[in-house]
DNA sequence: CAATTAAATGATTTATGCTCATCATTTATG
DNA sequence: CATAAATGATGAGCATAAATCATTTAATTG
């Protein structure tokens, strides 16, 4: 029994090693010729399989480019998380986080851009990507104890925060990509800076002057901060 | 040869005429069926013409994918353009131009969509999608002459600027879409208030009537304010 | 009204995603 | 250990749809 336990596990594991050695030839084929330009041929003879053994792992073309998009937003989800260091102080943190996802948007471009084909066709439940929720969640987790700790500044519901986050990252990289440039630092600098320390602004930069002027008691900025909490935690 | 003349215009004007119900059809079908799930057969039946005539007109699929995204934008620009009325205050310029543009990304949601598909097969030269390019150069223009007026408080290179502008609001729609939202005006509130100086009607100028009238200090009315809020989205 | 040019057609060709009958390998059984 | 049963792998063949092109039809010209 133990002996074809063993067999059984060792089985296992060389259909997981072919599923990842498929998967590896998938992305690359993808990458390198467009998902249109990709013959399943073309990834079989790259995987070193038949063509017809691709569809003992992956239902069709489609089912397959959905799970490398979603192996490529989980190995990306694994590296965000290693590169956030949460002893570091908040401002520390975001700006780890979003030189990682610029980073990453930027050395993985096309991989990025095969997120765009991934979605199901129209029909069918919300089986949309779920590894980009878990990809977010880190950057929901840093926001939500900085606005627990009051070093959020930039007061948004957490949606928004979070789309003006992602969104201008990615466009930014598409620019940059466009031009032919790299990594900006500015750009990093900039997003971290309008989140935590804003520009002054509205009541808000009216109110934090008058407070240093005035030497306010920092309890009634403290019960703001904690009504942030509250709010972002509902949205 | 007038009339030789007329005939030869009235000649091309068929032409065009055609090729409009070419894009018309391809549009329609495209976001019904999906890229994938349109075929060429299709888009002739509902254009009322045979199969062969569709490349009289483009090259292949592809290229009719990228004409039916261009007259897209051609057309948004168009529209940007008149919802904008120079005349009023920079502030409701770009109040006009945000909630333009977040209308039409959640009432086309699917045309949008097509976009992604639509950048040619890699290689092959620069031309990358040119109506984008002119549609943004609304939202430049604008922000141009206010940073002339010194109205834009947010300090940011003009394409930072821009990319935050359309990448939060893209993202949004997509969030909006995905919960079945539609338009939410507190997102459009916020991404003028970020950019310029703080209003002076609105949601901020009723905070501020209010201090005036009850001569309350500003910390305590924002405490209110916020409470409303949380109110509100418990209800 | 020929004659010439341009436009339109759809049967045919070509390409490729996917199936399935067959073969190979591993696991279960007496 | 032998044999049966179950599972995995194969690739020739099928079906669908994009693209082509010889042919027909329509428009333009002198």
């Amino acid at each position: 029994m133990t002996a074809s336990q063993k067999e059984k596990k060792s089985q296992r594991e060389r259909l997981e090693a072919r599923e990842s050695t498929i998967l590896a030839a998938a992305t690359a084929v993808f990458v390198d010729m467009g998902v249109d330009g990709t013959r399943m041929a073309d990834i079989a003879a790259k995987a070193d399989i038949a063509e017809g053994t691709l569809y003992l792992y992956y239902k069709n073309k489609q089912a397959l480019l959905h799970q490398v998009v979603e192996a490529f937003w989980a190995n990306l989800t694994h590296g965000a998380e290693q590169a956030v260091d949460p002893a570091l102080p908040m401002r520390e943190q975001l700006h780890q986080l979003a030189s990682y996802h610029l980073m990453a948007l930027l050395n993985q471009f096309d991989v990025v851009g095969l997120t765009y084909r991934a979605r199901l066709r129209h029909g069918e439940p919300e089986q949309q990507l779920g590894p980009i929720r878990g990809y977010v969640r880190v950057f929901d987790r840093l926001i939500e104890r900085g606005t627990d700790r009051g070093e959020i500044q930039l007061m948004l519901p957490l949606w928004q925060l979070r789309d003006l986050f992602y969104g201008w990252l990615e466009f930014s990289a598409r620019t940059l990509m466009l031009r032919g440039e790299g990594f900006d630092q500015s750009l990093i600098d900039n997003l971290v800076t309008l989140i935590l320390a804003p520009p002054k602004q509205g009541v808000e930069a009216a109110k934090a002057d008058k407070d240093a002027a005035t030497n306010t008691s920092n309890l009634e900025q403290e019960i703001l901060n904690r009504l942030s909490a509250i709010e972002q935690k509902l949205s």
